[in-house]
RNA sequence: GGGCCAUUAGCUCAAGUGGUAGAGCAGUGGAUUCUUAAUCCAUUGGCUCCAGGUUCGAGUCCUGGAUGGCCCA
């Protein structure tokens, strides 16, 4: 009898005998409404107040013009005779007790399992122990559960099982429930945020014929009448921007993106991007944007979900510093030699000096390479010219320190930073700065460590375009699998006159992820991606 | 891709140095019926992830594999 097939077939059985009382196990003639979505909404944010149950008669307080209130949902607790009913606005309780129930209900009812929906309708009342509970004088069976629930104080843990099952996860775990309503909201107040500032929400194509937009490996999928290969898309930026040729000069999507790239805490095969972008403005007027972009979403999380938003190691409010990518590698070195962040290989070799003396630096580099994890090695030696060194040191050596080296005036938290300047080669979408073309008026913004955007003025030169696709294609001669096609159309677009403007790109799972406190991208993600579970 | 860890009843977890695999919850039968993880009595339930190996004897040790987690890449 305990199997899960002996559990299965016990509900089975209890099926069967509802059918014998004339109940269906999965009817669907009971129907709600508005005014009953509301009653019942309002019945169980009050059982939540502790104050406003006080008000509520006992039950031999009970008038008959008392009001009946609907309860529906899921039963997840049996206590003495009492059902607790999780609803998607909470949970609360019903005493039921056969003797106020019509024959016909109380034979219903002891066919009750444990995850069985159910009605119950009844005056509101406060129990001995000053709780609410709805006095049913009316239960229903809405629809029968044949699998048992996970225990009802433990919930459902085993972490696989959760992912697999988000279903049960879901309903057994309300806290997880939370952060994805919490995602909604994130995702809600941003397109409010950009509706107000006057973009237009758009569609691009998720099926594309070439890659660009970024440095990814792409899915390959085909059509078949076409007869033609393609690839879910790794960005939606170059239609986007084709969009501002064609005079929408404020547009935003948000939507999946793919990239054919290994899972881990922070990546998922499938994840969702926002990119906007704004004609008549600059990367430098894009980090005021999207300073108050993101506090202003914080601030809606923080009103709804204040349990999911404590306790953090950033401070939005704090300053958000702005930092040149040399001058980050130049801070690195020296808050190591004042002993705030550790030593390592590079401290050693580098000098403030070297990061601006191409030749310095590269000697530097070739001095230092055997120091380093092969990895470190692999990617340093794939670097031929300085914008790409320099790229490559700002990756190895300053970005896992960025917490320890911004931070708010006491200490106590990280500071959000931009780290701007970006070397034009690894920048292939870029407009290059007036001043000195080698570099671009590009950022990247990190909170609490956390690589979370990428923006930059764009690059409307359709000649110039033109040579960083050639670039991107000698990059994929020299082996680099990752590089961008040439796309002759975005280059024909351009030509006809794309006008100035800035772009932003925003992980909006990494935005989730660090608002609600998730250490993991599968805790932001209804259904991350695993491996099917073998037969 | 590499390292470490985990996998035992439907769920949550126990089972020195190898010696008959157990509890709570859920389930079943009964009692009780204003409970807050309801309570009380009784009770069912196991291919210990899989395949090999060592051993008189393996949940435990060894090898290989599967899945997942964490860290590194």
């Amino acid at each position: 009898m305990a199997t899960e097939d002996e559990l299965r077939q016990t509900r089975l059985n209890k099926a069967e005998r509802l059918r014998e009382l004339g109940v269906l196990p999965y009817p669907n003639t009971w129907r709600t409404n508005p005014e009953l979505e509301e009653q019942r909404r309002h019945l169980v944010l009050l059982a939540a107040d502790e104050e406003a149950c006080a008000k509520l008669p006992l039950e031999d307080e009970l008038t008959d013009d008392a009001p009946h209130v609907p309860l529906f949902g899921r039963v997840i607790a049996k206590r003495g005779p009492f059902l607790v009913i999780r609803t998607p606005h909470g949970d609360a309780q019903s005493l039921v007790r056969p003797d106020s129930l019509s024959e016909r209900d109380a034979a219903v009812l002891k066919l009750l399992d444990l995850a069985d929906h159910v009605l119950v309708e009844g005056p509101a009342i406060r129990t001995k122990t000053g709780a609410l509970a709805v006095s049913a004088r009316r239960y229903e069976h809405l629809g029968k559960a044949l699998l048992p629930p996970p225990a009802k104080w433990h919930g459902l843990k085993d972490v696989e099982k959760r992912y697999r099952e988000r279903y049960v996860d879901l309903f057994a775990n309300p806290a997880v429930a939370e952060v994805f309503r919490a995602r909604t909201l994130i995702v809600q107040s941003l397109r409010r945020f950009l509706d107000a500032f006057g973009f237009l929400e758009v569609e691009t194509p998720l099926l594309h014929s070439i890659r660009g937009g970024a440095t990814a490996k792409p899915f390959d999928t085909h059509h078949n009448a076409l007869d033609l290969d393609l690839i879910l898309r790794i960005a939606p930026e170059l239609h986007l921007k084709r969009l501002l040729v064609g005079g929408f000069d404020r547009v935003y999507e948000i939507g999946r993106t793919f990239r054919n790239e290994g899972i881990s805490t922070k990546h998922n095969p499938e994840f969702t991007i926002l990119e906007f972008y704004m004609a008549y403005a600059t990367h430098e007027d894009l980090m005021d944007l999207v300073v108050d972009m993101i506090r202003a979403v914080d601030a809606d999380v923080r009103v709804r979900f204040a349990g999911l938003t404590g306790d953090r190691t950033f401070d939005l409010q704090a300053d958000w510093k702005r930092v040149r990518m040399r001058e980050a590698i130049a801070d690195r070195l020296q808050q190591a030699g004042q002993g705030e962040v550790p030593e390592t290989p590079w401290t050693q070799a580098l000098s403030r000096d070297a990061i601006y003396d191409e030749e310095a630096f590269a000697t530097a580099c070739n001095a230092i390479a055997p120091k380093l994890d092969p990895a470190a090695q692999k990617q340093l030696s794939h670097c031929e010219t300085h914008g790409e060194r320099v790229f490559a040191v700002f990756e190895l050596l300053v970005e896992p320190d960025l917490t320890a080296m911004y931070r708010t005036p006491n200490g106590a938290q990280s500071a959000p930073v931009f780290i701007t300047e970006f070397p034009w080669e690894v920048s292939p979408l870029a407009r290059r700065n007036d001043d000195d073309p080698s570099y671009v008026d590009r950022f990247e913004l990190f909170i609490d460590g956390r690589e979370l955007s990428n923006a930059f003025s764009e690059l409307n030169d359709s000649d110039d375009q033109a040579e960083r696709f050639e670039s991107q294609l000698r990059n994929r001669e020299r082996g680099d699998d990752e590089a961008m096609d040439f796309d002759a159309d975005y280059i024909r677009a351009l030509s006809h006159g794309m006008p100035p403007a800035a772009g932003f790109g925003l992980g909006v799972d990494r935005l989730v992820m660090l608002l609600c406190n998730q250490p993991s991208i599968r805790d932001v993600l209804l259904f991350p991606l695993l491996r099917p579970e073998a037969e």
